[in-house]
RNA sequence: GCGCUCUUAGCUCAGUUGGUUAGAGCGUCCGCCUCACACGCGGAAGGUCGCAAGUUCGAAUCUUGCAGAGCGCACCA
């Protein structure tokens, strides 16, 4: 017997050594596993597309998770002999990473990006990101995921860049993509635009002034910015208001705090008349709402009061004010002129910016949007349906299923998908003006082209995700082979953001599915339940934890008993619990090694060692059931329990006098069947704990292969 | 406002299509250094499965109502 096993288990150094030897090994790669004659050349194929980890900066347990998850899914198929493909990469998120390095930059120097300017500033991001790139590399092989390195993507680089400027054209030239003057969400702090799914609301008592525009106005409103009013074209109230009825049409001049405004009293029955004093004042260029009201009565939409830096930009006391102070001059205003007459508290949920904190300030803007309720030429169906129907008829299977419910909900709300964005970092706009004339898709050649300034929503490159990572555009081995992929695995905090995405895009760009099942996990929370953050300071970061207890076991930790779509508590405690059944294992197999040193594998088994045979492969079909269905909770709780309550706490307890004994045929009975059950347990565990059975089957009598990574799966 | 989920042992959670005395981990209590393992072993206590009604031979599991918790979407000026 080896002399490691005289030693308790380590974890730390055995991890490294192994994931070393199975990169050498080549065989994460399935060609690779054809070549070596691991895998049939025509076996079914099984592939899984890492959700790409933004690089700006570390992991954390929740990728901890998903990895675990991803990688259970894709050992258990690689030892059932599929051609098994898990491409590993990485998401430049655009935003997100830029305000990361912006910050910085603004604490450490004092700059803002315009100081540096567009290219410096790039140059900084792609340094971190590279970086970034780096240390998620290491945690994802530290945490034992079994990733095909060789086809390494990045959402940035140039076969994606190339795969995006291609749907973008192919898109435009389907007239599903336009330009236009919208009410966007800005950001004034990130100075960029966001879609409505990277607002944040949060509830703030306000004050809701009642107000008048002028004494001989003669319908009072309400409002809680009073200092947008400045921008107001018009009054709208309800058409069957009686109050009201008399001023409709009618159009008023006044002053409005140095400013004079133009106003006509409109009908519309989107007014709430039960609401304030039921008349809106419409600020066409600072409210959605309004705008589409101005829309409905073509009111002017040119009255901007508000800038990009949310400061006012009228002439008279107001100008250049911040908006916060200048909601407190008119206020103030209004007082002194005797038009202010209620002022009351409200409650209300602003909108505030995901990344930034920033409070969003809607601004007319123009940018580039994909338009979902218009139909799809020669599919006959507008690109929402094109992403509702698969899960509808169950094409795409969600685990679990009621997130089905939750889709469908979202998408049928959906609007138009502003897909701009005002930052550098990220995918340019594959876009060239020169005059009247615009080229799409690629630069043109020839002199005087300009390309649009904006980049793209981060969510366009990653929902090309499954197929961009095989080579499209390009009509590859690859793409023929993995697509659509099988399995797409992440939290179901993104599911509206990515999932909704991909299923739109390779709809739209390939006409089929982009996967098959989705399974979503839940969050990961501390011991107390709540969200880990930097701020808390209750992060556990996977590193840290693989340090102390090894992957194995925070890999146990996060699985055992997590139910798809439900958030889970994790603490460093569970983790131990689990570091220690790694240890029994260990023990479990230097008992069964020592004491079997000689044994003969062909030897006939005994009624009672046949019958405890028979219970492990009544345990490998549940549990094999259990994987196929996506119950890996319940599959590792069972090896867990079968492992140390069977296999150690019974069977080897009643092993110990056989063993002892003068009787011959039941010592090499038992011997054998002991040496077989330890070699089922490390194959059945090996998804889950991938290291430690490395190990130990390195050792093992009964190996028919040079690693355990493409053992065969038993039945 | 629309929608989704949860409520099971002190704590964290399982319980697959309704079927025998409802499970696990951690914790608690008692006893053990037994030649694989003290990162261990043996044993014990602990639950009217949120409440109420219904369907059923039978309900933690299905239906309805109520109470509490959480989440998503929309959003009123």
């Amino acid at each position: 017997m080896p002399e490691k096993f005289l030693q308790p288990y380590d974890p730390t150094t055995t991890e490294s050594r192994i994931y070393t030897e199975w990169e050498k090994s080549g065989l994460f790669n399935p060609d690779e596993c054809v070549k070596q004659g691991v895998t049939q050349a025509d076996a079914p194929t099984y592939s899984i597309m890492l959700p790409p980890p933004n690089v700006t900066g570390r992991l954390h347990m929740g990728h901890a998770l998903m990895l675990a998850i991803e990688d259970i899914f894709i050992r258990y198929k690689r030892m059932r002999g599929f051609r098994t493909l898990w491409v590993p990469g990485t998401d430049h998120a655009a935003i997100a990473t830029q305000s990361v390095i912006e910050k910085q930059i603004k604490k450490e120097e004092g700059k803002n990006r315009h100081d540096l300017g567009r290219e410096e500033l790039l140059k900084r991001i792609g340094t971190f990101a590279t970086e970034s790139h780096d240390t998620i590399v290491n945690q994802l092989k530290t945490m034992g995921a079994s990733l095909d390195w060789s086809r390494e993507a990045f959402t940035l680089d140039d076969k994606r860049s190339h795969a995006v400027r291609t749907v973008f054209k192919q898109m435009f030239d389907a007239g599903l993509i336009y330009r236009g003057l919208r009410i966007v969400n800005w950001d004034p702090k990130g100075q960029t635009t966001i879609s409505d799914d990277e607002i944040v609301y949060e509830e703030r008592v306000a004050k809701l002034y009642t107000f008048r525009y002028s004494k001989d106005f003669p319908i009072p409103v309400a409002t809680t910015r009073p200092e947008t009013k400045v921008g107001d074209v018009g009054v709208a109230v309800h058409p069957d208001d009686a109050r009201y009825k008399e001023f409709i049409g009618k159009e008023y001049d006044a002053v409005f705090c140095d400013v004079p405004i133009h106003l006509t009293v409109v009908a519309d029955k989107e007014v709430d008349p039960a609401f304030g004093t039921g008349a809106v004042g419409l600020t066409p260029a600072h409210s959605k709402i309004d705008w589409d009201i101005a829309d409905r009565h073509e009111l002017s939409h040119e009255v901007i009061v508000i800038n990009e830096y949310a400061k006012m930009t009228v002439a008279g006391r107001l100008e250049g004010k911040k908006t916060t102070e200048a909601r407190d001059m008119v206020v103030e205003w209004l007082k002194s002129e005797g038009l202010l007459e209620k002022e009351e508290d409200t409650k209300q949920n602003i909108a505030t910016a995901e990344r930034t904190g920033g409070i969003v300030e809607p601004l007319p803007k123009m940018q580039w949007f994909v338009e979902v309720n218009k139909e799809v030429p020669g599919r006959g169906k507008t690109l929402k349906e094109l992403m509702l129907d698969p899960v509808r008829s169950g094409t795409i299977n969600i685990v679990p299923e009621h997130f089905e419910k939750t889709y469908v909900h979202w998408i049928e709300n959906l609007r138009d998908w502003c897909i701009s964005r005002q930052i550098w970092y990220g995918h340019r706009v594959p876009v060239w003006y020169k005059g009247e004339e615009i080229a799409v898709g690629e630069e043109p050649s020839g002199e005087g082209w300009t390309q649009d300034e904006d980049t793209l929503d981060t969510w366009f490159s990653s929902g090309l995700w499954t197929f961009s990572t095989l080579g499209w555009p390009e009509q590859t081995e690859d793409l023929a082979r993995y697509h659509p992929t099988d399995l797409l695995e992440t939290g179901y905090d993104i599911l509206f953001f990515w999932i909704a995405r991909m299923i739109l895009m390779t709809e739209f760009t390939l006409g089929t599915i982009p996967f098959k099942t989705v399974y979503l996990h839940g969050l990961v929370r501390d011991a107390q339940g709540r969200k880990m953050s930097k701020s808390l300071g209750n992060n556990l970061d996977p590193l840290d934890v693989a340090a102390k207890f090894g992957a194995d076991a925070a890999r146990m930790a996060l699985v055992v008993g997590n139910t798809p779509g439900t958030d889970m508590r994790i603490s460093e405690e569970k983790i131990r619990g689990y570091s220690r059944f790694a240890n029994k294992l260990w023990n479990i197999s230097r008992f069964i090694l020592e004491s079997t040193q000689n044994a003969d594998l062909d030897t006939p088994l005994s009624a009672e060692d046949t019958e405890l045979l028979a219970a492990i492969e009544t345990l490998t079909k549940e549990m094999t059931t259990d994987i196929e269905e996506f119950r890996i909770y319940m599959a590792a709780e069972k090896m867990y329990h079968y492992t140390w309550h069977e296999l150690a706490d019974k069977i080897i307890e009643e092993s110990k006098p056989i063993l002892a004994g003068s009787d011959a045929i039941a010592r090499a009975s038992r011997a054998r069947l002991l040496v077989t059950l330890l070699d089922r347990t490390l194959r059945l565990l090996h998804p889950f704990m991938p290291f430690i059975t490395e190990e130990i089957y390195q050792s093992m009598p009964t190996k028919d292969s040079k690693l355990l990574i493409v053992a065969k799966w038993p039945k």
